[in-house]
DNA sequence: AACGCGGGGCG
DNA sequence: CGCCCAGCGTT
C-alpha cells in the first residue's frame, strides 16, 4: 500500500474512534431520554419492544408497549391468548404482519424451545419477524453481544458524520452502513453505544432541523464541515401512491351484522371489515343504486338503505383510500351470504378493525375524515 | 434487487 | 402534501 494510503488509513481509524468516544461521552452525560423499555433485561420485553418499534415512531409505540407488558408479563401469556385478542391489542398499530409474526415466536419460544429466549445472534435473527436490526438489538442489550445496530438513526448519523451519499436503501449502501456501524460500535459496551447512537440520531441528529449548534459531534461532522447535512442521509426509492376506491356495505339482519376477515395478500391483513366493494373509480351510490345492486348481488328483494356516508379519506404510506360507507338493513341472512360471520355489536368490539373504519364507526369521529 | 406493508407527526 | 419513523418478508 502507498504511503499516502496508509496515512488516509490512519485518519480514518482515529476519526471512527473519535466518534465512539464522544457518542459514549454524551451518553453519559447529556443523554436524558426515557424510554419504559430502557435498562430492560427481559429479552422477551426487549423482542417485544423492539417489534413494536420497527417503522414505528417511539412516541406511538409506548402506549402499546405498556399495553402489552401489562396483559403478557411473559412470552407464555402472549403464546396462550387467541389470536384475535392479541391483534385487538396491536389495533392501530399498523404494519399487521409483524403481529402475526410475534404471535408465531411467542408460540414457537414457548413450544419449541419450552420457554428459552434464544440468546446468540444467529438464533435471535432466525425468528419470524426479527431481523438484523431487531436481532442487533436483542443480542446487544440483553446479552451483550457485538453487534451495532442499524436503523434510520444510524443511517443518517453515518452518513452525516462520515458524508457518506450511498443511498441507504441500496443493498451496497445496507452492506457499506453496516459494516462502519460495526467498526464504530464500542466492542466493550455494545448495548450502551447501540442505544446511545440512536437516541443521539433521535435527539441531536434529527432529520429534520438537526440541533447541529449544540451537537458535539460538530467538529468532526465531514457533512457539517462540506454544508451537506441537509443533503444526508440519501434514499433512491420513489414510492409509487395509488388511490384505492373502497365501498364498505354494513349489512344487517336478524340483530347482527355480516363481517369478514381479510386474509389476502393486502393491506390489513387479518384485520376485520364489512362488505367490502372496490372500484377503480368513484362510484356515485343512490339509494335506488344500492337497492339495485343488493337485488343482483345480493339475491335480496327488499333492501332497506339506512344511510350513505360521504367520501372519506385515510392517506397511507403508499395508498390513499377513498371510503364510502353504506348502512343497509336486511329482511333476513340471504342465503348468498351465509357463508360470512353474523355478529353481534358485543363481538364486534372483541375484534380488530382499520382505523379508518373504527373511524366511521364513532359518530364523533366522523366528519374528521370527510373528503 | 425490488416491492408491499399503517398510521401518525412534522415542516 | 411529502417525508420519515428502533424494518421485515416475499417474490
Amino acid at each position: 500500500m502507498l504511503k499516502v494510503e496508509w496515512q488516509i488509513f490512519g485518519l480514518f481509524m482515529m476519526l471512527k474512534k473519535k466518534i465512539t468516544a464522544a457518542l459514549m461521552e454524551w451518553h453519559n452525560t447529556q443523554n436524558n431520554r426515557e424510554m419504559p423499555w430502557k435498562g430492560e433485561k427481559d429479552p422477551y420485553k426487549i423482542w417485544l419492544s423492539e417489534v413494536i418499534l420497527q417503522q414505528t415512531r417511539v412516541e406511538q409505540g409506548r402506549t402499546y408497549y405498556e399495553n402489552f407488558t401489562h396483559k403478557y408479563p411473559t412470552i407464555q401469556h402472549l403464546a396462550a391468548d387467541k389470536d384475535e385478542n392479541v391483534f385487538k391489542l396491536w389495533e392501530g398499530l399498523g404494519y399487521y404482519n409483524r403481529c402475526k409474526n410475534l404471535l408465531f415466536t411467542a408460540r414457537f419460544v414457548t413450544n419449541e424451545l419450552k420457554g428459552r429466549f434464544p440468546d446468540t445472534y444467529a438464533d435471535i435473527v432466525a425468528l419470524k419477524g426479527v431481523g438484523p436490526y431487531t436481532a442487533a438489538a436483542i443480542a446487544s442489550f440483553a446479552y451483550n453481544e457485538p453487534y451495532a445496530v442499524v436503523d434510520g438513526n444510524v443511517f443518517r448519523v453515518l452518513s452525516r458524520v462520515f458524508n457518506i451519499d450511498t443511498p441507504t436503501d441500496s443493498t451496497e449502501g445496507k452492506q457499506l452502513f453496516t459494516d462502519l456501524a460495526n467498526e464504530v460500535l464500542d466492542k466493550k459496551q455494545p448495548g450502551a453505544f447501540n442505544q446511545a447512537i440512536m437516541d443521539f440520531g433521535a435527539t441531536i441528529c434529527k432529520p429534520m432541523a438537526p440541533a447541529c449548534a449544540v451537537c458535539p459531534l460538530q467538529k468532526l461532522c465531514e457533512a457539517r464541515q462540506h454544508g451537506r447535512v441537509s443533503m444526508l442521509p440519501v434514499k433512491n426509492k420513489v414510492l409509487q401512491k395509488k388511490t384505492r376506491w373502497l365501498t364498505w356495505f354494513k349489512l344487517q339482519a336478524e340483530g347482527k351484522t355480516l363481517v369478514h376477515k381479510r386474509s389476502s395478500r393486502d393491506i390489513w391483513e387479518n384485520l376485520h371489515e364489512f362488505y367490502l366493494v372496490e372500484a377503480t373509480e368513484k362510484t356515485t351510490w343512490t339509494r335506488d343504486l344500492v337497492t339495485q345492486w343488493c337485488w343482483n348481488q345480493l339475491d335480496v328483494k327488499k333492501a332497506e338503505v339506512i344511510s350513505i356516508s360521504g367520501v372519506l379519506s385515510q392517506q397511507l404510506t403508499h395508498q390513499t383510500i377513498k371510503a364510502q360507507f353504506i348502512e343497509v338493513q336486511l329482511p333476513h341472512i340471504p342465503p348468498s351470504l351465509t357463508e360470512y360471520d353474523w355478529l353481534s355489536t358485543k363481538e364486534i368490539d372483541q375484534l380488530a378493525f382499520p382505523r379508518l373504519i373504527n373511524l366511521w364507526l364513532d359518530p364523533k369521529k366522523r366528519d374528521s375524515l370527510l373528503f
